[in-house]
DNA sequence: CTGTTAGCGCGTTCAT
DNA sequence: ATGAACGCGCTAACAG
């Protein structure tokens, strides 16, 4: 079918190797011998064979980013941060998704998947503590996401609490009271860890402003989608008509709020005040345009690679000790708050 | 370092072979060496190499899709249909970006790594016609996209003629007469494919309304995003104060025209009618909700992987005759036309 | 400057 | 029911 090296050095007349070192680069090869081993690479349609290659280097030169889903944006965008970021090291990045598929979840996180890959992005963001627990994976893997962790891994996060807390302090503080969390968790909630962190961030603000806290106005969501933005803002306002704010835990999130409330009376940011969290590209081009967290994304990228490669370069007999790293969160007021 | 089948083996007392059957329950194995099999496994924390079944079966049992890049929602939204569509038959979706740049494309398209998957899935959007004639992959391809595609590559692509005219007749029966194309392409423009179907589409539209088509209006876009989108607009108002429809050749476009409009004193849809094409998840929740043409992407992922799979089943001296599909699109009504 | 030997880890084939 | 031999395609190490 397809030809292989040992293919071409027969019609070249020479050794695999030095079709090899041809091919490569390698060694010092005689001018008339590369030029025969070139032209039968050609006639033949050579191809390597990178299969072979990663089982005899023990290597595959690629990194792989595990994300639950590519369609939320957030994930894309991580998606060309990395491969950017991989550019200069000459390694490719491959992303794959779970779907939040159970399942799936554990067979992305499957050992043998991962070995295909010299080190692993992790997004945990869908993922049970109590599985991340469990896992020993044999690759190099960072830690990506809002979980909590266990110390054996590397991890690298946002700044929920702080940034959580920061985009309620500025709606506080331009005069709003009653502000509802859209994605929110009760501290004893089975949810996702993002959604608990960025709670008592919400909550943080409330006290730092000597305000009592709205516990009332925590609206836990099965998942931080637009549309379920947009059915919560319907619902509130049919029994919290007093709402002046509303802090969207993720941008996505925040859209479908402003979808909904563009269909009401209510005037945003003159009555009401939208913040959302993760500053989106999209985010900069909404209706009124979306104030957000930004979760320092750059800094959470370049430091996961860091400690990725780290992870790689280590010898197996000194393996580094796990960081835990925390990307500062920034507010970047535009056109939904005052 | 990481043990291998080998190394169960012996510990267990048993030759590789027994190992591999127990571990991918093929063959008969008695009980009592199942649980010693089993027990090795465990206590070395053996796990498969992929690489090496890889090698040895010839298939790895992934397919590849291969995009621009992921932070383009529609991208992202591609991938998850593929990935959910892959599911019944337990094969593996990865995601390749090439990011645009020249060398990438190429690399992406390279051969040797094409042949790490069963089967890749390519979408062309922003790579050369000539590019892509000159290609021979040794790997089962399907292209996606909207470039010109040579006969010898299967190739499903949406109707983007007919969701051109569509949008168009659209705005036109209901009262535009001054409508932009922005991202749209002069027939002699070296740009995409895409860019330059559909600006006959919003022709035709005219053409078939009996009206002359306004060729100032037609704006070409380095790309399709939201920032040239908002910019093109201000640019456009400037100095064609008669505009009344914009046709935004894609949702992200779209989105930032939406923005820049809103910072003017014309009202969508009243003064200005607005649509989008592709129909991406945000634009339900755009403010007003976004006008757009849907492509028919479920369509287009399930017959793409039909002629995948029909490439992949093929006996290598009876090649199947390629297909060039076209998905048909269809109007969505919403917010921004009336 | 080029070839030989060997083996990466697995699974197919054919024995037993 | 289990094992031995062999090879998938490539490259590192050592000849020569």
């Amino acid at each position: 079918m397809t030809s292989t090296m040992n293919d071409v050095a027969k019609a070249a007349g020479v050794s695999a190797m030095t079709v090899s070192n041809v091919l490569n680069g390698r060694g010092r090869v005689g001018a008339s011998t590369r030029d025969r081993v070139e032209s039968a690479a050609a006639e033949l349609g050579y191809s390597l064979n990178l299969t072979a290659r990663h089982l005899r280097e023990g290597r595959t030169h690629t990194i792989a980013l595990v994300v639950p889903q590519l369609d939320h944006a957030y994930f894309g965008e991580l998606a060309v941060r990395f491969d950017r970021l991989l550019q200069p090291s000459g390694r490719h990045l491959v992303v794959e998704q779970t779907l939040a598929r159970p399942e799936a979840e554990r067979s992305a996180l499957d050992f043998a998947r991962l070995r295909l890959y010299d080190g692993v992005l992790m997004s945990v963001v869908s993922l049970h503590p109590d599985e991340v627990a469990h896992l020993r994976p044999g690759v190099p893997v960072v830690m990506l996401g809002e979980q909590e962790i266990p110390d054996r891994f590397d991890h690298v996060r946002m700044s929920n609490f702080e940034g959580a807390r920061l985009a309620t302090a500025h709606m506080l503080q331009t005069g709003s009271r009653r502000i509802a969390i859209l994605g929110g968790a009760h501290d004893h909630d089975e949810t996702s860890g993002m959604a608990r962190t960025r709670t008592r961030g919400w909550r943080a603000a409330y006290r730092d402003a000597g305000a009592a806290v709205p516990e009332d106005l925590i609206v836990p969501l099965p998942a931080p989608t637009a549309q379920l933005g947009y059915d919560a803002v319907q619902r509130l306002l049919a029994d919290r008509a007093d709402l002046d704010g509303v802090f969207a835990v993720t941008d996505s999130l925040a859209t479908g709020v402003l979808s909904a409330l563009s269909e009401t009376s209510l005037r945003v940011p003159a009555d009401v005040q939208v913040i959302g969290f993760d500053d989106l590209e999209a985010s900069r081009f909404t209706v009124p345009p979306l104030s957000t967290i930004s979760p320092g994304d750059e800094v959470m990228a370049t430091e996961a690679l860091r400690l990725l490669d780290r992870l790689i370069d280590a010898s197996p007999d000194a393996p580094p000790t796990r960081e835990h790293l925390t990307a500062p969160a920034s507010l970047v007021v535009r056109g939904t708050t005052r």
